[in-house]
DNA sequence: AGACGTCAAGAGCAGTGCTCTCAATTGTTG
DNA sequence: CAACAATTGAGAGCACTGCTCTTGACGTCT
């Protein structure tokens, strides 16, 4: 019951702030246990009125608007699907990329089978009228492919990771925008590299969106762990891992 | 009433029935268009009720509720989907097995671009207390995958299909359930290629549905028909087939 | 022609996001 | 400590949603 962690972060000396910010957790979590409970379209601000034991235009002292909090909620996702990540891939030994990167990917697909409806809200269909803020959501919203990216780069640069033997062709406009993330990210790897890595990145979450939606049906597999785990182990091969 | 229900899908006798055929195609086609306009969480019968030129009330003559017509628009863009892979397929040489997947990669990316909110419908976020009912949506909705499954195993009979040199491992509660998908579909295609061909599906659909939901952020790549084709490239070797 | 089935309309219920006004609480300051 | 002012919560209200029920009119079939 410490509100260390809150008063840590930014200085809030007068007490009014201090409370102010604590009813904007208070919402903040409750609209969490609403998102994950019923869905990111079934969020309701007068629903988060009634748990907070206030009436609905209360809320919005705090909250300008449903997609504000919407929002906050998505920056929430984010960061806690970040913290896994980076938690999971610092707990294997610097030096073993394979490791991390399976653990990246493990750290994904069970943060996401466990928050179906958060994760249906960060990489699921756009919600329709709402334009996510580009400004506060991109920072957190990049931090598992930031991650991705160093692992393969550090991986690179390190001779671990040895570019496919029969490699597609690399056209040069898509050359273009490979040499500009090259550049805006300082990175080492090659073109055709990068563009594996684009692929894996994507079929990394196609494969855990294809779990945590049903596309796979009831009882198509019923070794899910198993299955997901050779996608792994292929994806790792298509980044240039050396399978062992 | 068996007898009218058996014959409601061949003719159309009394002009009743023929009126309310027109009614019910009215409406899922006004369905689809606020569907592709507006998203799927914001499809409402009233606003549909008001294009119809009809009070909202009268809707539910024709359709049981909001659900019932959201599974009718679910059912109509499965179709189409099938309809233009099958198509497409279809315009390539029966004997030319990468052509066709390649083909059926570049369609379901075509539509999916074109229709965006309705390829959420398919394969995004489920809609939030909408259960999609089994029976009117798995064969619909399983068109594209059967067709992919077809083209593998067609290419593999035929022998333009081999399996990777370094495969990974398929440990044995997988190879059970490999094992039921290919007796329940009667392949011939081995479990090392049916578990890549599970990967490429996913990875497929996960680079689309990256494309469409805009995870990749506005400027991150210019040259997405490129990129795109790279992925299918890959992807193609990664299914089995000889890259060129 | 009469009976039946079908249909559109309207009112109404419960819910939503959001805005406005008004009164009360609460922190700050003279 | 008391007065002031900022902040807050409550309530009413608007426009919208899905959905139900009743009522009256219409078409169709016997």
């Amino acid at each position: 019951m410490s509100d260390a962690a809150a008063s840590a972060e930014t200085t809030l000396r007068t007490p009014r702030e201090r409370a102010r910010a604590q009813t904007i957790a208070d919402i903040v979590r409750l609209g969490r246990d609403h998102l994950a409970t019923h869905g990111a379209a079934a969020l309701s601000l007068r629903a988060v009125a009634r748990d907070l034991g206030v009436v609905s235009s209360a809320v919005y002292r705090y909250v300008a608007s449903r997609d504000e909090l919407l929002t906050l909620l998505l920056v929430d996702a984010y960061n806690e699907l970040g913290d896994a990540v980076d938690a999971a891939v610092s707990a294997r030994p610097e030096g073993d990329f394979a490791g991390r990167f399976a653990a990246l990917g493990l750290t994904v697909r069970d943060w996401a089978l466990r928050e179906p409806a958060r994760y249906g809200l960060l990489f699921g269909s756009p919600v329709p009228g709402y334009q996510a803020p580009a400004g506060q959501t991109t920072t957190p919203g990049t931090r598992v492919i930031y991650t991705l990216v160093g692992i393969l780069d550090t991986a690179y640069r390190a001779g671990s990771l040895t570019a496919p033997e029969r490699a597609a062709v690399v056209p040069p406009a898509l050359a273009a925008d490979l040499d500009m993330v090259r550049g805006g990210l300082g990175l080492a790897v090659p073109d055709g590299l990068i563009a594996s890595g684009v692929l894996v990145w994507t079929s990394l979450f196609g494969a855990v969106s294809f779990e945590v939606f049903g596309q796979y049906g009831p009882d198509m597999f019923s070794a899910r762990d198993e299955l997901f785990e050779h996608h792994l182990a292929v994806l790792a091969g298509l980044a240039g891992f050396t399978v062992g």
